[in-house]
RNA sequence: AGAGGAGUGGCAGAGUGGUCGAAUGCGGCGGUCUUGAAAACCGUUGUACCGCGAGGUACCGGGGGUUCGAAUCCCUCCUCCUCUGCCA
């Protein structure tokens, strides 16, 4: 959620922002959100003015009373029975007023990052870096990994259907064992770069959805146990920056740095088509998540940390990616600024999205109160930032696709370890 | 899941209708003393909003109510502890 005292401060900066990412009328909306912020502040004043006099009036009652004298005190209860019914109405508009400023807040996105380019969709996304070489794969050794998965028996879709539904796979023998080496590496990797590692809840109540923005931007990509009021997760970002949820920190404690793993839930409503084939998108995945809370000052340079992680581990898996800076039609609700790391998946020539790392700034932290205490004492919010390190589905299909050849699938040297095996074959 | 008990400031813990934003202790911060440290002593020490300021308002688990006035009384929800039951 966006800070008033921010937009107020950079008007017509943060409507020539947001236009970058086609939020329609930023001018009317913003000036709305001023709009509703003045007349809250009007009917504080109001109400609290009266609200002091009958405090004051209050106390004199409680002498009299101890006085003994009776009268008088009846006398001036009059006044405050009069004020009760005032403030009680200016309660209302004050909270009215209230709730749609919010209401409206929760509708604007973050303000995209002065580097941000304008776009309409993925196509305007500029492309940052490609790294690694593109296999050549040889003709009858070209297949995409449905095929691949199904002729080594790794994966069942048929099975998962059975159990759940489409889009909840089931993996079996080297398959399930590849998930759990991705996982292993993944965290023992964060765990290196200094991050502490957490399990936390796969479901969030509704308070820690709205704190990092998937609710109520979201709410129809989640999962929904009515019963207990609980959403499954969709990215292990939303319980970790939860953790910090109402905390105020000190500065010396920043950078916060953690990772999970966790299994992600996603309806992904209307999305089925051409390009979701195998293991392109699931309802139920697996990912390791790296999140850090910074201080402002460091937030970008974190960004870059991060996104050079990614990288790392992309290159231990020797998979050829590349990096992707979001334009303001693709980039996310909650974000200011989002690289995307894509691997090349050889069979099906194409990239595939495997990482997603972003800055909110305090896009977040406004809203979970994520605040730390500066050199001057004085509470501020603090930055947060998250980014997958990494998602499994795509990078297995990756990895499935560009080491296979006439005698299996090579698995990358970095991998073995974990997997107790270097060929599937 | 049933019965009982409890939720107060960073922590411990008092307060059961009026001057309580809240005693006291510990911790934290500043200072005196000391070559330095400890001890001792003095002072200070929550958050948010409104106001140019003086200052004001709200917050004692959350929400609602009674009252001129609520940490204190009532309703409701949540959480934790103990016992019983169930269970990976």
């Amino acid at each position: 959620m966006l800070q008033v005292n921010e937009i107020r401060a950079n008007f017509s900066q943060a409507c020539e922002r947001l236009n970058a990412r086609n939020f329609e009328n930023p001018e009317e909306v913003l000036g709305n959100v001023l709009k509703l912020e003045d007349l809250r502040k009007q009917i504080q004043l109001e109400r609290d003015t009266l609200q002091a006099e009958s405090n004051t009036i209050s106390k004199q009652i409680g002498k009299l009373m101890q006085a003994g004298n009776k009268e008088e005190a009846e006398k001036i209860k009059l006044r405050t029975s009069e004020i009760k019914t005032q403030v009680k109405s200016l309660e209302e508009s004050y909270s009215q007023t209230e709730t749609e400023l919010t209401q409206i807040l929760y509708t604007i996105p973050n303000i995209p990052h002065s580097s941000v380019p304008a776009g309409k969709s993925a196509e305007d996304n500029e492309i940052v870096l490609e790294n690694g070489t593109v296999p050549q794969l040889e003709e009858g050794n070209k297949s995409p990994h449905w095929e691949l998965i199904k002729k080594y028996d790794i994966v069942d879709f048929e099975l998962g259907v059975k159990i759940a539904g489409a889009g909840f796979p089931v993996y079996k023998g080297k398959g399930a064992k590849m998930q759990r080496a991705l996982i292993n590496f993944f965290l023992d990797e964060a765990e290196k770069a200094g991050y502490t590692e957490v399990q936390p809840p796969i479901l969030i109540n509704e308070e820690s959805g709205y704190a990092t923005g998937q609710l109520p931007d979201k709410e129809g990509q989640m999962y929904f146990a009515q019963e207990d009021g609980l959403y499954l997760i969709p990215t292990a970002e939303v319980p970790i920056t939860n953790m910090y949820r109402d905390v105020i920190l000190q500065e010396d404690e920043l950078p916060k740095k953690n990772t999970g793993y966790t299994p992600c839930f996603r309806r992904e409503a209307g999305s089925w088509g051409a390009h979701v084939r195998g293991l392109n998108r699931l309802h139920q995945f697996d990912k390791v998540e790296i999140v850090q809370v910074t201080h402002p000052d460091n937030s970008y340079n974190t960004l870059e940390e991060m996104s050079l992680h990614v990288q790392g581990l992309l290159q231990k898996l020797e998979l050829p990616y590349r990096v992707l800076r979001l334009c303001g039609g693709d980039l996310g609700f909650t974000s200011a600024l989002t690289f995307d790391m894509e691997v090349y998946s050889a069979a099906q020539e194409r990239w595939l999205e495997v990482s997603s790392v972003s800055n909110f700034e305090t896009y977040q932290t406004n809203r979970l109160k994520l605040r730390f205490k500066n050199k001057d004492k004085k509470t501020v919010l603090a930055h947060t930032l998250n980014g997958s390190a990494l998602a499994l589905p795509r990078i297995m299909a990756a990895i499935l696709e560009n080491n296979q050849s006439e005698n299996g699938i090579k698995m990358p040297k970095a991998l073995v370890p974990y997997l107790g095996f270097d060929t599937i074959a």
